[in-house]
DNA sequence: AGACGCAAGGTTTTT
DNA sequence: CCTTGCGTCT
């Protein structure tokens, strides 16, 4: 019979000590592909097999709820597979269909079920469902109740802008974006208004406070919190009340972080608060069946302007741990193998991030070959780029059979990059997907239904009233809502109840009245029907009743058909959550909707070229990546040229790229791009200088002697690629010597492909062999 | 109340 | 260049 812990037998020691840790503070830093992902997922199933922690007092936070999921699907296949050994003594995919679904529901039931997975947002979400009617609101705001509803990022900007306009504040001066960008700092860093004006007692601090402390107000006599306040309502409300806290901290002995260099001080006085109960000590000391294990790697922190603050993981062992250096502490775990990347890559990568001054010395040892060059392309301008990137692409995946569409990913800096590179994507008729860009949930007709739904769960939402009120057209116009809601406001009185009351309606509407009347009366009737329905008949009815599915079909419109097809969509969605959860609600279905993103998709599968910003590419990888637009000023972005911190962080998201890619890197830049409509000339960026050359090929002059640098300018002058020197099969023989312009003579050991789509094996005394494209690099035959 | 036209502004964005 | 938002016109 097989021990509970033969999983372990897999891991390197690093991982394995990481794994087995159980009580006390532990920090694991984990550099890209060292498995991280895999040490999380066995620790939780050690702390429940080995250790018999029970479920329920583990919380593990994630970075998305992609990365949630996939946890909880590894940590479910770890229990299925060690039970199906122990009932059938057979591996769980030998055993039938029926037993299968057996042990997994059981696996579901006895373990997994109470465990809870999430993201920070997520699980503070579900916290404060409990909890959040215990929470006291500073005097003067109304108190919020577990119907609240979630503001995204344009509710919050919106309620922001219409602030700043009430209150007469000038809007050059007060950007309703970087007002709405202050407040969520000040949330983040865990500042009230009365800290933010003591901290910035100039007018602009003034303001900014006031504009806080109003948009809080209206938050609360929405019962709605935004993003920031799932994180800072639990600090406070365990601040508040000991009780709470002592529930919280007595239920959750066993917290892991993942990605813990992109924690924020909110998250962190969070965990915090619930490892020590609220002890003010700073030395904390009282591990018995509690541990707090972070796992993060400084160098990918990509996200400080988001006030994701890496120090805090360096901090780390100075606030939980025992601070001894680095090689006698107990409380810090380095994992350095990387099982992802070929040598050169890693060695790029290493080279690269040397660079910055704040981090923890590690680096990625290889576990794999040296593999393929890095090349960088230097191109005329983003078309050309966007030309080299599709043709190699093109090239490689017909010359390499292990190579498929879903094997190449493109990554940009900024998201309008991503057009040039779509628009040659298109003309040649290649599969692709753009991860990211425009959200499910922020489409204009998706975000209509859930204001519906809002409206519903939490009629105090008047946010989503207005949204929907005359959504279809239903002749309630603006200096009605004005109206209604001036009154509203004067009389403390939510819009809710004031379009409830038919009276009042008759003597403010007017002409409107009746359409005004006839909405109310159907938001009542969905309220009072919501718990006796399915959430998914209930938006059904809700689709029909409002006419809103009416009105885009008499629109009759190729935009109308596909919003309709999103309605549908959202349909689905409420379908499939309602199948994959037990119990639901309403409530419970807008909160995920609130809180999913677009990254959570899985693109796994589909089998498509992916286009993606570098700040979406964290935690993905691929056999081929490109890195495009690498540029002075684009990336790193010119807001970063002049203040190092911000610049080191560039360079940690250029880090973050070339760690993507599994076999093959290639990195471009252009001479010229054009930016907002006028073409700008534009220089390699500074992290190409800092890539290690012997390991670099390279198109571009200044890598090498310039008179040689040349043949790619002849495919650029369009010239049919078989008329280029020495590109076709036949012009090749094994054995032949050639001199390379960057690795000097060597000799040809294969040739790949045939016509003249090929790539040569050329052996390099002293260099190894490396794969060679005639097309791309000029080789110069030896006669012998 | 709604459509249309012009002006302004445009890093990244897990939640 | 392209998108978004606001203001004016009907």
């Amino acid at each position: 019979m097989p021990s509970s812990t033969d999983f372990l037998a897999h891991l390197n020691p690093s991982q394995r000590r990481a794994v087995e840790h159980y009580c006390g503070p532990l920090l694991v830093v984990a550099g890209a592909g060292s498995g991280k992902t895999r040490a999380l997922a066995y620790r939780i199933a050690n702390l429940v097999l080995t250790h018999k922690v029970d479920p329920e007092n583990i919380l593990a936070v994630t970075f998305t709820n992609k990365a949630a999921r996939e946890m909880k699907e590894r940590i479910e296949r770890l229990f299925a597979e060690r039970e199906a050994i122990a009932k059938h003594n057979k591996p769980l995919e030998a055993l039938a269909p029926y037993e299968q679904t057996k042990i997994k529901s059981y696996v579901y039931k006895t373990f997994t079920k109470d465990l809870w997975i999430g993201t920070f947002h997520a699980l503070c979400g579900r916290m404060l469902r409990f909890d959040i009617e215990k929470y006291q609101p500073p005097s003067g705001y109304p108190k919020w109740n577990r119907n609240f509803s979630i503001f995204d990022e344009s509710d919050a900007q919106t309620l922001v802008k219409d602030i700043i306009a009430s209150r007469n504040y000038d809007d050059k001066k007060f950007d309703p974006r970087s007002v709405r960008y202050a407040i969520s700092n000040a949330k983040n860093q865990g500042q009230s208004p009365a800290d933010v004006e003591r901290e910035q007692s100039n007018y602009r601090g003034r303001v900014i406070a006031d504009v806080y402390q109003e948009y809080q107000k209206r938050l609360a006599e929405n019962n709605a919190l935004d993003f920031d306040d799932l994180i800072l309502l639990p600090v406070q409300l365990f601040r508040q009340n000991e009780q709470v806290l002592a529930y919280w901290h007595k239920r959750f002995r066993h917290i892991l972080v993942d990605e813990y260099q992109d924690t924020n001080r909110t998250q962190y006085d969070l965990l915090r608060l619930l490892v020590t109960n609220g002890e003010n000590t700073r030395q904390f000391n009282d591990w018995s069946y509690r541990s707090i294990f972070v796992v993060g790697d400084a160098d990918q922190s990509i996200y400080s302007f988001r006030a994701a603050d890496f120090r805090i993981l360096l901090e780390f062992q100075a606030d939980f741990g025992d601070s001894l250096p680095d090689d006698d502490t107990r409380t810090m775990v380095k994992l350095e193998e990387n099982y992802r990347s070929t040598a050169n890559i890693l060695e790029a990568a290493n080279y690269l991030i040397e660079n910055n001054t704040e981090r923890i010395e590690k680096v990625l040892r290889p576990t794999r070959g040296s593999g393929e060059s890095i090349y960088i392309y230097c191109a005329d301008d983003e078309i050309d780029e966007a030309q080299f990137v599709v043709n190699q692409i093109r090239h490689l995946e017909m010359n390499n059979p292990e190579l498929t569409w879903g094997s190449f990913a493109v990554l940009y800096r900024t998201n309008a990059q991503s057009r040039a590179i779509e628009e040659i994507l298109v003309r040649f008729g290649l599969p692709f997907t753009i991860v990211g860009g425009l959200r499910f949930y922020d489409r204009k007709e998706v975000k209509d239904v859930l204001a519906y739904l809002r409206a519903i769960a939490n009629p105090a939402d008047s946010v989503s009233i207005k949204r929907i009120i005359n959504t279809p057209k239903r002749g309630i116009g603006k200096s009605t809502i004005d109206r209604l809601e001036q009154v509203a406001a004067q009389t403390g009185v939510p819009l809710w109840e004031v379009i409830q009351d038919e009276t009042s309606v008759q003597t403010l509407a007017g002409r409107s009245a009746k359409p005004v009347i006839a909405f109310a009366q159907m938001l009542q009737t969905w309220q009072n029907e919501m718990d006796s329905m399915p959430t998914s008949q209930l938006v059904q009815k809700v689709l029909e009743d409002s006419g809103y599915v009416a009105d885009l079909k008499a629109q009759g419109t190729d935009e109308a058909e596909d919003r309709l097809g999103n309605v549908q969509e959202l349909l689905n969605a409420v379908l499939q959550f309602e199948e994959e959860n037990e119990e639901t609600n309403l409530t419970m279905f807008l909160a995920n909707a609130s809180l999913a993103s677009d990254l959570d998709k899985t693109t796994e599968g589909q089998d498509k070229i992916s286009l993606m910003t570098l700040h979406s590419s964290k935690g993905l990888e691929f056999p081929v990546v490109f890195l495009v637009g690498v540029e002075q000023g684009l990336f790193p972005n010119f807001r970063s040229l002049e203040d190092p911190a911000a610049l080191e962080e560039e360079r940690r998201l250029c880090y973050v790229g070339i760690t993507r890619a599994k076999e093959r890197l290639f990195i471009t830049h252009a001479r010229e791009r054009r930016l907002y409509g006028s073409r700008e000339p534009a220089s390699p960026s500074l992290f190409l200088a800092e890539l290690p050359p012997e390991l670099v090929l390279s198109n571009r002059a200044g890598a090498v002697p310039k008179k040689m640098a040349t043949p790619i300018r002849a495919v650029k002058a369009k010239r049919a690629e078989s008329d280029l020197p020495n590109t076709h099969e036949t012009d090749w023989k094994v054995g032949e010597k050639v001199i390379h312009r960057t690795f000097g003579p060597g000799q040809v050991t294969h040739i790949f492909g045939a016509g003249n789509k090929i790539c040569l094996a050329i052996k390099f005394p002293g260099l190894g062999q490396k794969i060679i494209d005639p097309k791309l690099t000029s080789l110069e035959k030896v006669q012998s």
